[in-house]
DNA sequence: CGCTCTACTGGTAGCGCTAACATTTGTCAA
DNA sequence: TTGACAAATGTTAGCGCTACCAGTAGAGCG
């Protein structure tokens, strides 16, 4: 007992016994076991992290954020893929409850109902990330994707574009959402045209934004300016204009969402909406450190906003 | 007993007894506790998986392709983030060890020495992945960087570039191996210059890319080829060359690393060094898993291989 | 000196499962 | 009907910890 108590409340413990207690651990390398830890405590120190993908750079950057802060606490991160599905994430919400998790950060606010149910009776911390809205489960972080599609389209016409269009990969909800943004602001200017909307189901890549990019040149070759639901499409398609030798932003231009590190890096450099990915991570993780220590609410919903950051490729001459 | 074994080995519980008890279990919603099992039965089903970096695609991919392997397995993946340190790699170990793993995969062949002895001393199945060489800890799938990097100076060299130079950041094990590969065949050629390779600590950044070429130029003017140590560099150094209009590949040619999906889509293409890398990983997975299902040894050591994609950035016109 | 109080240490039960062995039930041949 | 054997089910102990409570030692006080 003293030996546990050593580990766990040292400042309960007498210096004597401490100095031997840990000389002892330090000669037989004793590492105590997690799962025996678990059963008797009935609690863990596993945070599960439910994301849509591992491969996306956005939760490669949430997820470093989420790492970063995880870091040094006693809080360990285990990650989940639910790649973009409803049932999958089902599945993953009941293995995570049933390794009795501290908490868990799961990506999004369109849960399934049996999702929704069985988050809402665990006992566990929850913090919603990505999104925002007003009817958290627990706590969420994140920002309002219609909001940030609106701003890139509102910028779009401010420069004095007046034939936008669209390019869409994997709708997940948060890329509808854009999409629905972009909708709003170009017909409340009057300038929606549907067939400058292109979409496919597939997940974006940097080959699929040219490929959209031809198919909209080939259905509204007046279109003069695009907004991308995310940067992998951005830089396909301004490839793609290079292969066919229209300029950018001359011709057309390009605005991207997320703002990856290799917009601005771009020729030209692209624009794109500033999402604050690895900040979102950093702060759901201590977010859910902070309510399992204090175990007070703290602020529930956190805005963290967006940033249209202007670059040359949406610069009208 | 009898629930325990339906759960486990169904085929030696009556029928009568298994949908009784699946009925049960759905009516209760009975998830296994995994603490408890792990603590009854000395074992997990956990494989835990040590990488330097989460957010670097190369891991992105290779952490796909785990993932999928693991997909309707009974395994469980458990990620580690070792962020490029033998220390921070040798804390990982242990927390994992702790945890008696069924199995661990490692990225590289560089630990340090009390790690090999610590995962040597181990009982868990282990497959180093990433690199190959003669002595594996236990099982080993990879590549060998020096020889790709070899083959792509050398098809530099085919080419018909004369002045090859070389940019590398973030110097690990790996990347080192490739820049001795360039070394060896450049200055087998005669053509070896040690002012036209321009490396950094940092992390990659297709930005950096653009910075390391910007030194190059102003250091190694007549420089006419350029080897990346990733494709990152690659696309920023392409960037920096349209930026400055100089012709690619006219001018200079320039050859990425790892072959990651953007280099097709690029404008020009730019060559690359095709790496298996979601193979790697699912294969490591599948390595894993029957080392563990049939205790017997099989290939220890699978070499990948690699190929050179000859694209239009390094045609020489 | 005995009492109280605090600081520390120790004893016990039990978390939910599985390994190993024990027992019961069922089947079939003689 | 019985015995032999296989199939199915049950019993027991214990995995390595922690919660809870029970000590025990030493200090301080009147």
């Amino acid at each position: 007992m003293t030996v546990s108590r050593a580990l766990r409340e040292p400042e309960r413990v007498s210096v004597k016994s401490l100095s031997r207690i840990r000389a002892v651990i330090a000669r037989l390398g004793y590492l105590p076991d997690p799962a025996a830890q678990a059963l008797a405590a009935g609690r863990t120190n596993v945070i599960g992290v439910i994301v849509p993908s591992v491969t996306n750079n956005v939760f490669a950057d949430v997820m470093r954020g989420v790492y970063a802060a995880a870091e040094d606490s006693r809080w360990q991160v285990q990650l989940g893929n639910s790649r973009y599905s409803p049932l999958e994430e089902e599945r993953l919400v009941k293995t995570f409850l049933s390794q009795r998790p501290a908490g868990l950060i799961i990506s999004g606010i369109d849960q399934s109902d049996e999702t929704r149910a069985l988050l809402r009776t665990s006992p566990c911390r929850i913090v919603q990330i990505m999104e925002i809205s007003d009817q958290p489960l627990d706590m969420m972080i994140g920002f309002s994707h219609l909001e940030a599609a609106r701003a890139a389209t509102r910028h779009l016409l401010a420069m004095g574009y007046t034939r936008p269009g669209f390019l869409g990969a994997r709708l997940d909800p948060r890329t509808q959402r854009r999409l629905a943004g972009f909708r709003d602001v170009a017909a409340a200017a009057g300038l929606l045209e549907d067939r400058r909307i292109v979409t496919t189901p597939q997940a974006s890549t940097v080959t699929l934004g040219g490929l959209l990019m031809a198919d909209l040149l080939s259905r509204a070759p007046e279109t003069d300016a695009i907004l991308c639901n995310n940067d992998d499409l951005a830089l396909g398609a301004l490839f793609e204009c290079q292969r066919r030798g229209i300029a950018v932003p001359g011709k057309i231009g390009i605005c991207g969402f997320n703002d990856l590190e290799m917009m601005a890096a771009a020729h030209p450099a692209i624009s794109s909406v500033r999402t604050h990915r690895y900040e979102m991570g950093e702060r759901a993780m201590r977010m859910l450190a902070a309510a399992l220590d204090a175990s007070e609410p703290a602020e529930p919903v956190v805005d963290l906003g967006f940033e249209v950051v202007e670059r040359q490729s949406t610069l009208r001459p």
